[in-house]
DNA sequence: CGTACAATTGAGAATCCTCAAGAGCAGTGG
DNA sequence: CCACTGCTCTTGAGGATTCTCAATTGTACG
């Protein structure tokens, strides 16, 4: 079953309550099935398309997951942020038809391209599709906007918590236990993500350990005392970890 | 003239290039002015939305400027970005219809009101309402990721003079002198937004001014060294400074 | 002129980074 | 089967940047 995901249509997908066809009637999904062009799956470390490319589709996470960054001129990095099955990459393209950062599979993934103007016009049509996009874009931003409040007001101990916890949220919504899971990306970057160094999410890694709170072996986590890993982020706002495109 | 800013309509809106009409015919933006409140001016501190608010509406900056903002339990804020004439406000709360952050004016400001009901339907109408829409939701998402690259790998020298770039900049836009400008916020909002305290920012300014960059004198900023300001942040690629909506 | 607020400046402290070494794990080939 | 290589992750010590605390100066406004 799972080797045949690709073909999967959005009817039949059981992301399509996380994804773009939230809320539409049967027949309005089938529609949207319509305008859905599968790909080949990605390959580990494999780019979905670059910094500057011109962008011609928006993307939807059906499997696997992704990385998204920014590179200077010096090439260095910063991600911006993960993208789990359901969720849409892509949109910073809207503006100018060309993409502002660089999307790489963290392990293999698969996609459904959708063509940004097939997508136009049925939103013209369906509005509940427009409805849908709107909700979506104004997730991404809402999202972005968590990402600053951590980055610009939180210390090394709550960026790490605050990480675990919003990937724990993700998890537990796409139906996957929210106490245990496997990190797909590497330390570095998850640092990059937060803001730190390796050492320094490896330090927080291990004093979270120390204390119970989690137990961390290589990529693999398990959240012991959910509670308390709260409580390390416990400035922000019950409510305020959305978090994290 | 200047106090009957809050009279002028999209048709006769000095803005209209930079705001929602932007692309769209003049009949069409004639339809787009029906739906357009005039809001009575909002003065120095005052809200124009809090955080949790239901929201209904987008907000256009027409005159003045504004600070946005999100708060958390303790009632620490961390400020997101500025906006300035031109620009909307509003966008997070098309997720689930409740405002994400709190919008407080600078200085005596104006702005247009549009209900998102009215806009929606007015999207379905005219497709180049709808592109715009679009465009400027893309823009306020690669601005947000500028912004998470600029808290997460930059040194406080560099995000104060990515700063001061980023005004020059749209103040350039609006016809404004791109060398000598008038900051609206204090230090501290400055401070914040760059996940700084004010001593720091206080202390690059102080910097800046000692090799000749730039003269600062209270509220009031003289770029006297464009090129050296840039070399200050050069790390990012130079096309990379859309910056901070 | 005095108060309140904003901004600057200084000294010491804390957090996080840099540099360096070592440990754990997977894959390869003898 | 085991050593070897490459990569990732962890751990430690010292250093740099930024923060905290405190005092002073500057500006706006009644």
């Amino acid at each position: 079953m799972e080797s045949n995901v690709h073909k999967i249509s959005c009817p039949d997908c059981r992301l399509s309550d996380l994804c773009l066809p939230y809320g539409l009637q049967q027949n309005e999904v089938k529609q949207l099935a319509t305008i859905v062009k599968n790909k080949r799956p990605t390959q580990t470390d494999e780019y979905l398309y670059l910094q500057g490319d011109a962008g011609q589709n928006l993307y939807a996470v059906k499997s696997g997951s992704f990385r998204s960054f920014i590179s200077d001129a010096n090439g260095n990095e910063q991600t911006i942020g993960f993208y789990l099955p359901g969720e849409l990459m892509g949109l910073d393209a809207l503006q100018h038809g060309f993409f502002t950062c660089s999307i790489v599979a963290l392990e293999t993934s698969m996609v459904c391209e959708l063509p940004l103007s097939r997508l136009n016009e049925l939103c013209a049509e369906i509005p509940g599709l427009q409805n849908q996009m709107l909700r979506i874009l104004g997730k991404e931003i809402a999202s972005d906007h968590d990402k600053i409040l951590l980055l610009g007001h939180r210390s090394a101990k709550e960026r790490v918590a605050t990480f675990l916890l919003m990937l724990s949220r993700r998890y537990a919504s796409l139906g996957f236990s929210s106490t245990e899971f496997n990190l797909s990306m590497r330390r570095q970057d998850i640092a990059n993500f937060l803001g730190l160094t390796i050492e320094t999410v490896s330090r927080q890694f291990t004093e979270l350990s120390k204390d119970g709170v989690i137990t961390v072996k290589q990529r693999s986590i398990q959240i012991n005392d959910m509670a308390s890993l709260k409580a390390t982020v416990k400035p922000c706002l019950p409510d305020q970890l959305s978090f994290i495109a």
